[in-house]
DNA sequence: GTTTCATGTAACTTTGTATATTACGTAATT
DNA sequence: AATTACGTAATATACAAAGTTACATGAAAC
């Protein structure tokens, strides 16, 4: 089943763009997310929307964040890229005729609900801020990014 | 995200077919469970092969229920079924360069065990059987469902 | 004010996966 | 032998995510 990696891609982009002091393009962004400028465009889009980060067109513009990294939750920027469902697995019909089915369907949906619940809490715990903490990036340099290729 | 839904009407499947006294064939599951013959037996085989049901041929076959309910988890027929994750979400990259992606990463997988954990826990609580006792079939029909569409 | 840079977005293409379908082989029953 | 039903390879369809192209809009610099 192929997993939905925006929010790992996008929580990467979001903690190189807090240690720049500039605001960065969509194509440096896709370079380093390795994918395309108007996947990240599309995608930061959403969170523009949401008010956590900013856009600025023409010369010197690109994307910076503009919100408290200790009060934005991985799962509120899990929300704002559009919930689609955390599981891989589902029933397969929402509204059964049969009675057999329906009871398979409150036992399988009774589980996923309560792991979905877990997580939601888990990714509520986490913010960026506490991903900033969790390694040491020397001042300056970009984590093993480079803003232009070497020429 | 597409979510698999196998589980779920292999689920359904199991029970009707426990409630038959005779084996039950591609055809008419593929009549009940809405879907192609040819995916029930490719997806009955996986079963067949952990030993969970049996699989006859020629006239009079077809499939049959061979495992204890009461043993049988729906953690246990998930895997059956070839675990490809649980989620809908994952990493974008696997082992990573970048310091920043690599801590990411490991708060994204840590959350996600967590839950992960949970609901096979809960997958391996739930029996055939408790599916069994769900609700009150009356003896002799199907549940909804019918051996062949009125003629 | 026009050239350049960068986002905004619609439209289209590609890719990946699950499911569905076709076709035919094999085994068992009558 | 004819019929029934599984076994399975090969192919087609459906659909969603991601990538791409193309062009419009706006901001800055000269």
């Amino acid at each position: 089943m192929k997993r939905d990696s925006r929010l790992s891609w996008v929580l990467h982009a979001l903690i190189h763009m807090s240690q720049s002091d500039t605001s960065v393009t969509s194509d440096t962004l896709a370079g380093w997310m390795d994918t395309n400028p108007v996947v990240v465009r599309r995608t930061m889009g959403l969170l523009r929307d949401a008010g956590l980060v900013r856009s600025v067109k023409g010369p010197g513009g690109g994307w910076s964040l503009c919100c408290d990294p200790e009060k934005t939750s991985l799962r509120h920027l899990h929300e704002v890229l559009g919930d689609s469902g955390l599981f891989a697995i589902g029933v397969k019909t929402e509204n059964p005729t049969c009675l057999v089915e329906a009871a398979v369907n409150r036992r399988l949906t009774e589980a996923m609900t309560e792991a979905e619940a877990l997580l939601l809490a888990r990714l509520d715990d986490i913010t960026l801020a506490d991903l900033l903490t969790d390694f040491e990036g020397p001042d300056g340099d970009f984590f093993g990014h480079r803003r232009a290729p070497p020429s």
